[in-house]
DNA sequence: AGCCTCCCCGCTCATATGAGCACCATCGGA
DNA sequence: TCCGATGGTGCTCATATGAGCGGGGAGGCT
């Protein structure tokens, strides 16, 4: 069985040439032949488990489908976007997400969505990315986050992006995240934080950040105190979603330090139709496989080293 | 249409690969990814045409299957095996070429067959790697030449595949060519010679030397006399077919050294239902031209660069 | 030889598939 | 505003295809 002679090699050969590049019909082919289709079905068949042909997908382009694809079916993802990139430094690996990002957000927002959007760089190398939007309300879904190395804010992220889309923006002057409780609760009941909270329900898709829970690994553990940090990583979390924290097993993490937040929670999150992360970088294999296990994050935009490092992971 | 966005080009991908590399039907696909059968139709026939997916046909081994197919059916024969090997020296080459032939050769002949084998450097090659064969008549098809390089000579070829075989061998001991036609008319009527001529017509599958008319690239030039040469290349001799005289149209040549050959004629040939010739050598592609055209030879063991040089060559 | 087993072949019939068509939404221009 | 062009969608129906079956030939064993 596993060995031919040459002609049957190349009469082989030469049907699977007819069918797959030439596209014609197996009766055809076996009208050519003189064979009986059945023939014909017997020889593709032995031809491609005898690996004889061999079928390829890839395409000239940025984003490598293959790998895409198997994250995709590895992690049960609703979308998988793997951009096929050197590993360069890190501003210009972002601008490449941002762009892939930005195409499948004009590919994937209709005008019957709503979008949120929370603050990280990745999404902000993504709006600078974006040309064309649906006219969709856009919803900030985030506190600010005032960094010496980034210009734009979530609020300017937001602004922009309503613009371009043409719809309305919801959007607030606050702090990601405040020294106490109570103040969190106050600022959250001001007029236009309020207003933005009323619509995280409608909110259909949105792109967030994704953070490890480790130092220089999530802006906004670099944002917090040290105590808080400590704090939630005895509780276990390893990732946080825009200030969503998760442990490793997709749990939303609750604590006092939640309160002091202001974004959107775990709840709101896991109604929101699609919900997108960019994250990049080995470091965050970890919070990303614990991103997906929450079920909060159904898509990813990452690049081709993360990818593979979470398939190879995935035991 | 030819750009898609990541999200369709991932759901492409993705549907090609459950469709391609996974088998499953269309309409399963279809239910899985909530479409409609046609819609997947569709997206395959552009994965195809966009040159997504690419089918590749290839094999582990010596033979190189795509250009063999390629020259089956641009020179129309009923069989190519293209070798593909690097362009080492000569004997090897003929090593190679004989053992893909041999294998050509157990596969195709049939106890139903009568083989027919005509004296050439390669078609001893083959024989010499010979292992198995049905049980078949060997008729020999041409007298024999002996030249100092070789020890096999026409006869012993046919001997030794008979015995293999285990079939009748049906040989006589004559040169391939003689000084004059008188001497050739008696040559064939004694009884041996006689003998294997009787079986000419019953053979089904032959394999045959391929000369082209030029010095050194033909035994039987290089064996005739200077004058006979000449007169066959004036009349437009291209190539020698196992003593067959064809010119670059295809057409046999007649004339008085056509008879002092002692070999199987053309009209003969072109009766036996399989010719296979073994050529090798970027000299002789006019030669293997002129044989295919003449319908004579129509199965061809070759190597890749000739048979690259047969593909370009036409027009 | 006689028997058995395996394998190769081509059949039937249910299912999958492709070609062509009609429908609908969208969009640009009169 | 209306109209025609355009492209995308899913339908029908004829055709292609696959799964499973039985016949028969080749080869091995007793």
């Amino acid at each position: 069985m596993e060995s031919f002679g040459p002609a049957q090699l190349v009469l082989t050969a030469s049907i699977a040439r007819r069918y797959y590049v030439d596209g014609r019909s197996k009766v055809e082919i076996a009208d050519e032949f003189r064979l009986s289709r059945f023939k014909v079905a017997r020889l593709l068949d032995q031809a491609r488990s005898s690996g004889l042909v061999r079928i390829e997908i890839s395409h000239p382009g940025a984003i490598d489908l293959e790998l895409s694809v198997q994250l995709q079916e590895a992690l049960g993802l609703r979308r998988a976007i793997v951009v096929d990139t050197p590993e360069v430094d890190e501003p210009a690996l972002r601008t490449q997400l941002g762009k892939a990002a930005a195409d499948l957000l004009s590919e994937i927002v209709t005008a019957e969505d709503v979008l949120g959007l929370a603050w990280a760089r990745a999404v902000t190398a993504m709006t600078e990315q974006l040309t064309t939007l649906a006219p969709v309300p856009v919803v900030q879904l985030t506190g600010a986050l005032t960094r010496p190395d980034v210009e734009a804010n979530s609020v300017e992220l937001v602004r922009h992006t309503a613009r371009l889309s043409g719809g309305p923006a919801y959007l607030f002057y606050a702090p990601l995240v405040v020294p106490d409780a109570a103040t969190a609760r106050a600022l959250r009941q001001q007029p236009e934080v309020a207003e933005a909270i009323s619509h995280f329900d409608s909110v259909s898709k949105a792109v967030v950040g994704l953070g490890s829970w480790a130092a220089g690994q999530s802006t906004l553990y670099d944002a917090m105190d040290e105590k808080a940090c400590e704090q939630l990583e005895k509780r276990g979390v390893v990732a946080d979603i825009s200030g969503v924290f998760v442990d490793a097993d997709g749990e939303p993490v609750q604590s006092r330090v939640t309160d002091r937040v202001i974004a959107i929670n775990a709840e709101q999150m896991d109604k929101i139709d699609e919900v997108i992360a960019i994250p990049y970088g080995l470091a965050k294999v970890a919070a990303v496989r614990a991103a997906v296990r929450s079920g909060l994050v159904n898509g990813i935009v990452t690049h081709a080293p993360l990818a593979k490092a979470l398939l190879n992971e995935t035991n």
